[in-house]
DNA sequence: ACTCGGTCCTGAAGGC
DNA sequence: TGCCTTCAGGACCGAG
């Protein structure tokens, strides 16, 4: 579930908590989430300051002062809460030591520069995601990036590389959007919503998405990315004000999820298909 | 070089 | 009520 816009809303409730701060203690609850986590894992980050949170596709990426980075996959159930220390006693925790629900398979502890500490909780409830450590100037030639397509919301997916990306393939045009080395980020929900915006059918052949079609397209991820975004910052304020639960938020999707509902243009109901063992929502009549 | 299907994992939902 | 099946899906891997 979590998708490029879920997780940079993830990214911008953890930032302020983890930039600048130092990995005071990390406990694990397992060895692996998805893989193994890497040797050593805890006593790597122990001690390392965060020098910045970016994010990568549907990655998270925390530069520390080690000269490593930890990498992190929210997978599809992946989720970070945050607890604060108790604001009537500084240096305390409600609780001295973590409380740890079900699916807990990561703690954070760390030191923030203001001198508070703070508890970052990873939970993954179907542990699809992972976490991994690689050396930061070799991180873009990491199994996780290299190959990695270009970031929908940067200067680097153009029109041009786009083209170039769908121009070589015979699958459907759904497959290619979900295939990282095409463009980074995008997911089941937004192939479909882009699909929809685009008026494009999510059969037709990838190769065939070409001129006005390709930049239409290119536009509607770049429009419902960015929408999506907005609603998560959103979502994410409430979040804040309530239990520190970073995640999930609901967003309006036109066709995902909606099968037989009508269409929002011409009321024809929304059909759904399964592609590469996926579910596909989609107007019949309005994408070709 | 690309495409496809299977795999991992667990909780939710629906059928009987 | 309870058991069973099905579905959700991102990344990866092996086969074609």
């Amino acid at each position: 579930m979590p998708e490029l816009p879920e997780v940079e809303t993830v990214r911008r409730g953890l930032a302020p908590v983890m930039e600048g701060a130092t990995f005071s203690r990390v406990r694990l609850k397992r060895k692996d989430l998805r893989f193994a986590l890497p040797k050593s894992f805890a006593k790597r980050l122990e001690g390392a300051h965060i020098l910045s949170l970016s994010r990568r596709g549907k990655y998270m990426n925390a530069a520390l002062s080690t000269g490593e980075t930890l990498i992190m996959h929210l997978g599809m159930t992946g989720r970070f809460t945050i607890e604060e220390e108790t604001a009537s006693a500084p240096g305390r925790f409600h609780h001295e030591v973590a409380q740890l629900e079900k699916h807990d398979h990561v703690v954070f502890e760390v030191a923030r520069r203001d001198g508070r500490s703070a508890r970052i909780f990873y939970n993954d409830a179907r542990r699809f995601g992972f976490m991994d450590l690689s050396p930061t100037g070799a991180l873009d030639q990491s199994r996780h990036f290299a190959g990695m397509g270009p970031e929908p919301l940067s200067e680097g997916f153009t029109e041009t590389s786009f083209n170039a990306a769908l121009k070589k393939r015979s699958a459907p045009i759904k497959a290619a959007l979900l295939d990282q080395r095409v463009v980074a980020g995008v997911g089941n929900i937004y192939a479909c919503e882009a699909l929809f915006r685009a008026k494009i059918s999510p059969r037709r052949k990838a190769s065939s998405v070409a001129g006005v079609r390709a930049r239409r397209l290119r536009l509607a991820v770049i429009a419902v990315l960015e929408e999506a975004i907005e609603a998560g910052g959103s979502t994410l304020r409430d979040f804040a004000a309530s239990d520190g639960a970073l995640g999930y938020f609901q967003h309006n999707f036109k066709v995902y999820g909606r099968e037989a509902e009508p269409c929002p243009i011409c009321k024809t109901p929304v059909k759904r298909l399964e592609q590469a063992g996926r579910s596909t929502f989609f107007c019949g009549v309005c994408q070709r």
